[in-house]
DNA sequence: CCCTGATTCGC
DNA sequence: GCGAATCAGG
């Protein structure tokens, strides 16, 4: 199987529009998700989203290329002196992931009881509204289910899989 | 343990 | 150019 022109533009499509490698290799068949990674690399749309490139990892070099024993692999501190690490933001809530992704689910929230964090109790939502540092942060108030840190509406929200979609086992 | 993308090298 | 192997983070 090669690459193409309605494959690639294919694999574009699907890419930009946010499918896994994975998916988009599902999509086409064929080919796994490594093809469709190498390709998406070589097109120049590897920079969809940042993921694992939190820091600049040391290359592989060609001295590891005969099959690396892969017993101290990535210990090698070559990058340690680069000191590229950031300070961590102590944030004081958990901010759930509700915006940043309005294709998901936009959910709307009706109404806030507006509780503070001393009025929480088991049942409340703790689902935090506004700036945690803002003096207009509260909590949603609402009356959680048993035990859950968060109300209906806001328990849907707040469970996101890491992936969008998972991709539906083909039967057969 | 499963997933994800990123990178690199041999073909 | 292609894709497996591999790595690394979640």
């Amino acid at each position: 199987m090669s690459w193409t022109d309605e494959r690639v533009e294919l694999l574009k499509k699907l890419w930009g529009d946010g499918l896994s490698a994975s998916q988009v290799a599902a999509e086409l068949g064929g080919v796994t998700r490594n093809a469709v990674i190498g390709k998406v690399h070589r097109l120049g749309l590897s920079g969809r989203a940042k993921t694992t490139t939190t820091a600049p990892r040391a290359r592989r070099t060609r001295a590891q290329t005969t099959r690396p024993p892969r017993t101290n692999a990535g210990a090698a501190p070559t990058v340690g002196a680069n000191a590229l690490k950031v300070d961590s933001k102590p944030q004081a809530a958990p901010q759930p992931r509700a915006e940043k992704k309005p294709e998901t689910d936009p959910v709307v929230i009706p109404i806030s009881k507006r509780a503070s964090i001393l009025t929480l109790t088991e049942t409340t939502c703790k689902w935090p509204i506004g700036d945690p540092g803002d003096g207009d942060f509260h909590f949603c108030g609402h009356k959680s289910e048993a035990s859950a840190p968060y109300c209906k509406y806001h328990s849907e929200i707040a469970y996101q899989p890491s992936s969008d979609r998972r991709r539906a086992k083909k039967a057969g």
